[in-house]
RNA sequence: GUGGCUAUAGCUCAGCAUGGCAGAGCACCAGAUUGUGGAUCUGGGUGUCGCGGGUUCAAAUCCCGCUAGCCACCCCA
């Protein structure tokens, strides 16, 4: 047979192997028990979306619907996509599930994995896995305190604690569209100044032109007007209250004016958690907001919300990299190594044995001393082993691997001898 | 989508400038130990040199294309 090239992960994705298991499940544990906490279920999604969801989602014309979507055609000719994050399909779900009719708002939590085609480098996958906590059907500013301060719990909770919190307000559907009024007007005389996307952001998208970080741009970013000086009076108060109720949690912010997002149904507080002392974007580690038009842009009933995302790869990722440590137990904690071919002794006696503790049978045809020593590899606590004289007699050698302590033992008292503590 | 760096054993990497038998450490396998792990010693290379083409008597090495990873953009978790 011609050798032909090993068939390959596809690029931008990756497998979290057995060994890097055990720190994902830590992350997510203490995700699942943050939002519990706080009085959120779980809920779960399709990953699958009608593109229209997708992209009147996420905003039309941003990246993530125009070159980051995949998107396809399944058997029946609709028009499918791969969700690029969770909050249009929570919103979805919040709807056509009837939470919509239940005690308000709604405090939903979800994990699971997004897909943006975009060129992958560390900490930027294809597929990538978040905690998405979502507040659907409030509009107290309360609510955005509280899920920042999910979302800080949890970063708090898998021992990252050296953060920082970037803070913004971009107003809402009634006092924006004046703020973007001046904001054109301001840059209008520097355009030919600008760079080419920026030129045309003044008077397509405005507000990116505060997060361009374009060197030719920034000399005009100091003296723009800034929406925290042009709210309307629920926006202030919203914003003010947002404030205080994280002065009073004692949790530290950096007012960043320059932090926007930009689609028109995202409203008010917008934020970012990085890791203390990054400065790339690549690194946020939780981002989220209010989306108050949301609901309106996907033609359901208009209805407030407010949530993050957390991207867990780059949770885990910086979690490996402070030290966490985490305890991997091993496979099975008892191995039996039958001599010979005495697999069904084996399988029997492993039997008996996992009524208390895992155990696993090495069948493999090569000497006691390899399987004592794959056994030792695997940590095994105990390692069972029986000749075919043993066998005949229902006995087993039950070695303590730690003390090296060997006995023989009746197949009946195995259990009772394997009791854990 | 743009620019740059990289790709050799399971892993980390040397070899490449100046073409000439594919290497080291760790890991793995076997034995010493007459079937009982860890320590030690001995032996074993386990490889389409990322893939495809070109130049050459000869290519891991030089040239071209592709793929993948990383970095900086764009953007986001």
């Amino acid at each position: 047979m011609p050798k032909t090239e090993p068939i390959k992960a596809v690029r931008g994705v990756r497998d979290i192997l057995p060994e890097e298991r055990g720190l994902w499940r830590v992350a997510e544990q203490a995700a699942a028990r943050v939002a519990h906490r706080f009085g959120y279920r779980e809920i779960e999604t399709p990953i699958i979306e009608r593109r229209e969801l997708i992209e009147r989602g996420v905003g039309e014309d941003s990246d993530a619907a125009t070159k980051e979507l995949y998107r396809f055609e399944d058997r029946g000719g609709r028009q499918l996509a791969l969700r690029p994050e969770a909050t249009a399909s929570v919103v979805r779900a919040y709807f056509e599930g009837g939470l919509n009719q239940g005690p308000q708002p709604a405090r939903l939590y979800l994990m699971g994995p997004m897909f943006r085609y975009d060129r992958p480098q560390k900490g930027r996958y294809r597929q990538f896995f978040q905690f998405d906590i979502e507040a659907i059907g409030g509009s107290s500013p309360a609510l955005d305190a509280e899920v920042i301060e999910v979302a800080r719990a949890w970063l708090f909770e898998v021992g990252l604690k050296e953060l920082t919190l970037e803070l913004n307000t971009i107003g809402d559907s009634i006092c924006r569209p004046a703020y973007l009024d001046l904001l054109r007007a301001y840059y209008r005389p520097f355009k030919s100044r600008l760079h080419s996307e920026c030129q045309h952001r003044v008077e397509v998208n405005p507000l990116r032109l505060l997060d361009c970080k374009v060197p030719q741009c920034q000399p005009f970013k100091a003296d723009a007007p800034r929406i925290t000086d042009h709210l309307c009076e629920p926006c202030a108060l919203a914003w003010k209250t947002v404030r205080q109720l994280l002065d009073a949690a004692g949790i530290e912010y950096h007012l960043n004016p320059y932090l926007v997002r930009g689609l028109d149904y995202y409203t008010r507080t917008v934020f970012e958690f990085y890791p203390a002392g990054s400065t790339g974007s690549q690194d946020a580690l939780a981002s989220g907001g209010r989306y108050d038009g949301l609901a309106a842009a996907l033609s359901w009933e208009s209805t407030p919300g407010v949530g993050f995302a957390g991207g867990l790869d780059r949770v885990t990722e910086l979690m490996a990299t402070e030290g966490e440590q985490v305890i991997t137990e091993p496979a099975a904690e008892v191995i039996v190594l039958p001599d010979g071919d005495l697999v069904a002794e084996a399988a029997e006696v492993a039997r008996l044995i996992r009524t208390v503790r895992s155990a696993a049978v090495d069948y493999e045809p090569r000497s006691l001393r390899a399987k004592m020593r794959a056994a030792d590899k695997q940590q095994a606590k105990w390692a069972v082993l029986f000749s075919a004289e043993n066998a005949k007699q229902h006995k087993v050698q039950l070695r303590d691997m730690r003390t090296g302590e060997q006995v023989e033992v009746s197949w009946p008292e195995l259990p009772e001898r394997l009791l854990p503590d």
